[in-house]
DNA sequence: TAGATATTTGAGCAATCACTCAAAAATATC
DNA sequence: GATATTTTTGAGTGATTGCTCAAATATCTA
């Protein structure tokens, strides 16, 4: 019944979303949209509501393909402190030349803790970090790759705070080799046989 | 010669920093400096030129002011990782009920690498804190309060990535006795006594 | 094929954006 | 007091913002 959508949505969300990582919400104009997804103001609008229901459909989009995907990739993929490090490091290489940079770190220091309408998305996707984080150690406890001393929930929360820490000096810039060098040494004591962290 | 200012420059310059801390870049209106400051749109303009150079002002006045006198405060009033220690948790204390937010992370994080107007300003004060960082960990391997095993300028960029990484849970709203835990576990390995980190 | 329903188009809306500038006001020097 | 110089005022600039909606187009079911 009636006339069948010409565009892809998700395809359209996926280009929305990296518009938005790159820019920020507030930087992110109607036109920027409009040329990433090549949809009019009207298709957009009466697929997605308005800029700030995209952005939340973009969020959800970024915690659901891009957070799930890294955590599937390289904490399902590498066991230990090595899975954790891979996925730090898979920050550094960003497709083409374009510094998109993480929605989630973004958002949340964009939007700050004042209440905004995307609180939920960045809570929701900071969570399926820390869980995966949280699994990941428990399995590389399990496994005497990781210190058991520490519960795996303190750990998690450390991990966060660093791939937070290590996602802002990858967007202001800094040399990804020293960055990659850093995050090694920083990840160093969470390895069995070195001291509690 | 001339008329003189009817306002004081700096308080000024203060009230449209604390605003873009708060908002960011983006985000704040003129409206919003005009408030703020208590200055007509042509003053602001007679003064500071335009809304990036005020802006590049604010970043300037910010690493004057509040990252110098943290820096003062903190790492020069307390030896040792007690000293990082205090000024983590300072950020936890923000005046009036307001969140402020760091204007170096938020920054760096609104504008990131590709070439903004604002990278030197940003540039300028991670390097004050990672130059703090560093003769505060010199002065505490000397006094023996941290291990020595450690290039101290190492050891300084892992303190400003975690200091980043603080920050961004600090702004996403994250419980602050939580973070106060967790900053302080994080910050033990480096503890002399502790494993190399 | 006809009619109902869904989607796309894109010119154009009011509101806000960053910003300007001529006139008024205040302080300097002479 | 007269003149020169600087600052303040604030209505108003064109451009852009997020967004609307009636008309056109396409696809469905009957």
């Amino acid at each position: 019944m009636g006339r069948s959508k010409s565009f892809d949505e998700k395809t359209a969300l996926d280009a929305a979303m990296h518009t938005f990582r790159e820019r920020g919400f507030e930087a992110t104009s109607l036109k920027n949209l409009e040329r990433a997804t090549g949809l009019q103001p009207g298709s957009l609008y009466h697929c997605y509501g308005n800029k700030e229901a995209l952005f939340r459909a973009a969020l959800d989009h970024y915690n659901e393909t891009v957070v799930d995907r890294r955590i599937g990739t390289f904490l399902n993929g590498a066991e230990g402190v090595d899975g954790i490090e891979a996925m730090f490091v898979s920050t550094l290489r960003e497709p083409d030349g374009r510094t998109l940079g993480c929605l989630l770190t973004n958002s949340a220091v964009e939007f700050g803790a004042a209440g905004s309408p995307f609180t939920d998305g960045v809570d929701s996707g900071f969570a399926r970090l820390e869980g995966a984080f949280e699994s990941h150690v428990e399995r590389a406890q399990a496994q005497g790759l990781m210190l058991s001393r520490t519960p795996a929930a303190a750990t998690a929360a450390k991990l966060l705070l660093l791939y937070q820490g290590f996602l802002v000096l990858v967007r202001s810039g800094r040399n990804k080799d020293e960055l990659a060098v850093l995050i090694k040494d920083l990840l160093a004591p969470f390895r069995n046989g070195e001291a509690n962290v």
